[in-house]
DNA sequence: TCTCCGATTCACT
DNA sequence: GTGAATCGGAGAA
């Protein structure tokens, strides 16, 4: 087991999205305990010019924290109901981040944020720097399938078209 | 200030 | 298959 560079979220999301599938996110509680889980799908979203991402309207006081360094955290809520759990990757002043959206056991990203008691007091966190969470990698290696992303048919057809989902077949 | 709506999930029909 | 739950951000006024 070893923890991932910093520099392995300073890469462009389309390279750094299909590599964090198969990885082990690994979620220390207060009392101590962790929880492991391996992802088993991710989702790229990709700077102002893709509708579907959040930056697309340009630098918010909501979408600010993607436009950090890379691995920095993104948790932010949907629907009024659910966490959801981002990576930002590139480097600063490029909003980029993946979604993480399934984890083994749990199918969904909302579930996965409630497994890992993830809510937006993770935001600005440092995925490679925190005490809380980080992510490991082993010697797994993942079967990567492309599909379309989901749930964003409001960004029209060319932006909700893009195969910037990255699912590892075997967990399927 | 006020209104609209979403990178979802779950309970019903 | 359909619709409700529920809230913070963004844009309009």
């Amino acid at each position: 087991m070893k923890k991932l560079n910093p520099e392995f979220y300073r890469r462009d999301v389309l390279e750094v999205a299909p590599d964090l599938a198969g990885k082990i996110i690994v979620r220390t509680f207060d009392d101590g305990t962790q929880v492991k889980l391996r992802i088993t799908e991710t989702e790229a979203y990709r700077g102002e010019e893709d509708k579907a991402c959040h930056a697309h309207k340009g630098r918010t006081k909501r979408t600010d924290v993607m436009y950090r360094q890379g691995g920095t955290i993104y948790v932010y809520l949907i629907y009024g109901i659910h966490w959801l759990l981002n990576i930002v990757t590139g480097g600063e002043n490029n909003p980029q981040a993946v979604l993480i959206r399934c984890v083994e056991n749990y199918d969904g990203p909302g579930k996965l944020t409630k497994a890992l008691g993830i809510d937006k007091s993770f935001n600005y966190e440092k995925i490679y720097d925190s005490d809380r969470i980080h992510i490991e990698q082993d010697n797994y290696t993942p079967e990567i399938i492309n599909a379309k992303r989901v749930g964003i048919d409001y960004a029209g057809k060319i932006w909700a078209n893009k195969s910037w989902r990255f699912i590892d077949k075997k967990k399927k």
